[in-house]
DNA sequence: TATAATTTAATTGTACTCAATCAAATTGAG
DNA sequence: CTCAATTTGATTGAGTACAATTAAATTATA
């Protein structure tokens, strides 16, 4: 019936349906997020952008829960495109700050359909969806 | 309150959390898999080759919800740390088998600790795992 | 006030992740 | 049987992820 190692069984695991699902939907965005130009990492860092306008590599990376090497890449790719623009603060020069274009602040008109068409594809119902959401922040939370 | 962009808003997405939870928990993974010189992809490998010991590509993809892409150079570090062994089909040369050697056999019981320690890290009730166990291959099976 | 400790990003190196393409083997239709 | 369509992995290229290191700037301490 079972044996000593069932902790090690893949369908035992509660992170690898996490990563999986992590992953898979991220591959449904892919075809919405191309028509923007953007990756799903570039995407939700703008999500940071048209929130908060202007911030600090450190405080997107806290956000994001993404480091800078991980962000740099990220940013100035954004910045090539046109939707951001980075520079170090006069206060501190250590500090780098992002700051939203006037591109950038025009992409979010035509972002504004992506999270309902994404939103479809899921097919849980309300509960669920609030329950999954209440769950995995309770899991980031503890750190 | 709120505008007509909420639903760009980074707190109101489901697939952020999921994607952010994942890879932190796979972060609390690396000090024990790097005990056991394994990366968490070489591991949930590792996990079906534990439980299937033979396998070709095509279904480890299937099950690990990746393609060949990244399945081919884990398959190969697996092999050249002595873990499996890489060979084609007799019966359909297309077809690439990995089957898991005695040193990989051996290195279950070296894993047997981390399911535990992992799990210590979640801080989820029982009810709130198998709900999120549950949400989570429903989601997966809504292809 | 020097200098040691800290903070902040960038860089480096390793390892994914996946779309797209390629090549070999097999299968199937005529 | 024969050639086109399909299947299966491998390869390639772009883009993450992240640990570890580096370098510059700032802060704290003797």
């Amino acid at each position: 019936m079972c044996d000593n190692y069932d902790a090690l069984k893949l369908k035992n695991q509660l992170c690898f349906p996490l990563y999986a699902c992590s992953r898979e939907i991220i591959r449904k965005y892919h075809p919405f997020l191309d028509e923007i130009d953007l990756t799903y990492t570039q995407y939700i860092t703008m999500m940071v952008m048209w929130e908060d306008k202007k911030i600090s590599i450190k405080d997107m990376g806290k956000k994001l829960f993404l480091d800078s090497g991980t962000l740099t890449p990220v940013l100035k790719s954004l910045e090539s495109k046109g939707f951001i623009s980075r520079y170090r603060s006069h206060e501190d020069e250590r500090v780098l700050i992002a700051e939203i274009t006037e591109k950038g602040e025009s992409l979010k008109e035509k972002a504004l359909h992506i999270p309902e068409k994404i939103g479809n594809c899921t097919r849980l119902t309300e509960e669920e969806a609030a329950f999954l959401y209440k769950i995995l922040y309770k899991m980031l939370g503890n750190e």
